[in-house]
DNA sequence: GTCTATACTAAGATAGAC
DNA sequence: GTCTATCTTAGTATAGAC
């Protein structure tokens, strides 16, 4: 636990990398372990197989996770104004795992869908309580989610996600509309 | 064009479900064959390869995406409050192709990426004229990938996705925040 | 237009050397 | 702890009968 192999978080670092920018068909044990720079049986040393691979993807999410939880409560523009202005963060170490396992999810793991519910259900506990009602809160995960797809899923597609400058004229109309 | 062969939309229906339901891992020639009740050289025959299955799903989101498209400039309640209530609706044909194009998209198909794309331009064009800004353009087509997202790619996932009453207060609520 | 049979390729997994 | 070699199974595609 204190300090996990090197090749292990290498492999996990490049499954990650092939999920979000080519998908969960291209995530192969192959494909994989060649861009960890490890063979297929080095790789099958730290994962035994396939769905540990998967287990091991979610179970660094979950770590995440917890800590960006933590953050949220304390940032200082608010839990909504973080949360919304993250979620199209791609590049963190976090929004990185959502965007990996969100590719397994679609590509049909029951596993990640599961994982990333759970996720939904911390997020919407921690925003309740700085809405106005239900419809507000909604909003604030929906839209969320659609940073989510567009900034993550949708990678390389030019255009339509906002950031920046449009990115806080949103946030502050959301402000505004959900605020208790 | 006029009346294409019945055992070829049979196949286009199969892959459909299975990408939907199970992902695009699943959808294996086998598979879709399968469902659709023919053998795999039957389905070869209509489609030469896996990559005309992809092309023939698209083809037919294109085709499905203009029809919505007149119906949503016609909706009496307006483009954007049809556009938020049909977001989520997971059951007709249009959404069905839009669920299955996004799950090849995040499955690696830039073809669908492409396709989605185009399609999210297109709605883009359509409410413009009907929101305040570009704050409110956003919000109303990031909620709408959300509302997606969540009933479509996560299907099965218990809870989150606001429908009936929960859902037309949300679509009040933007409608005030986004009116021009 | 649809089937069976078969070939080819790639994916997942194991065994054993180093 | 990592590698090479190999096995098995599944996925894609072709040929040719019906």
């Amino acid at each position: 636990m204190s300090r996990p192999p090197r090749a292990r978080d290498k492999v996990l670092d490049a499954f990650e990398a092939i999920l979000i920018e080519d998908g969960a068909r291209a995530a192969t044990l192959d494909a994989v372990a060649r861009r960890a720079g490890v063979s297929k049986g080095g790789l099958l040393y730290h994962f035994g197989s396939r769905d540990a691979l998967d287990t091991g993807l979610l179970d660094r999410l979950h770590a995440l996770a917890a800590q960006d939880l933590e953050a949220m409560q304390t940032a200082p523009s608010g839990p909504v104004d973080y949360f919304l202005a993250t979620s199209g963060h791609v590049g963190s170490p976090f929004d990185r795992a959502i965007s990996a396992a969100g590719r397994l999810a679609h590509g049909g793991s029951a596993k990640a869908t599961a994982a990333l519910a759970e996720l939904r259900e911390a997020w919407a506990d921690a925003i309740r309580p700085h809405v106005r009602d239900q419809a507000a809160l909604d909003l604030v995960l929906l839209l969320s989610d659609g940073l989510y797809i567009n900034s993550a899923l949708l990678n390389d597609v030019p255009g339509p996600v906002p950031t920046g400058a449009a990115l806080d004229a949103l946030i502050a109309l959301v402000r505004t509309a959900t605020r208790p």
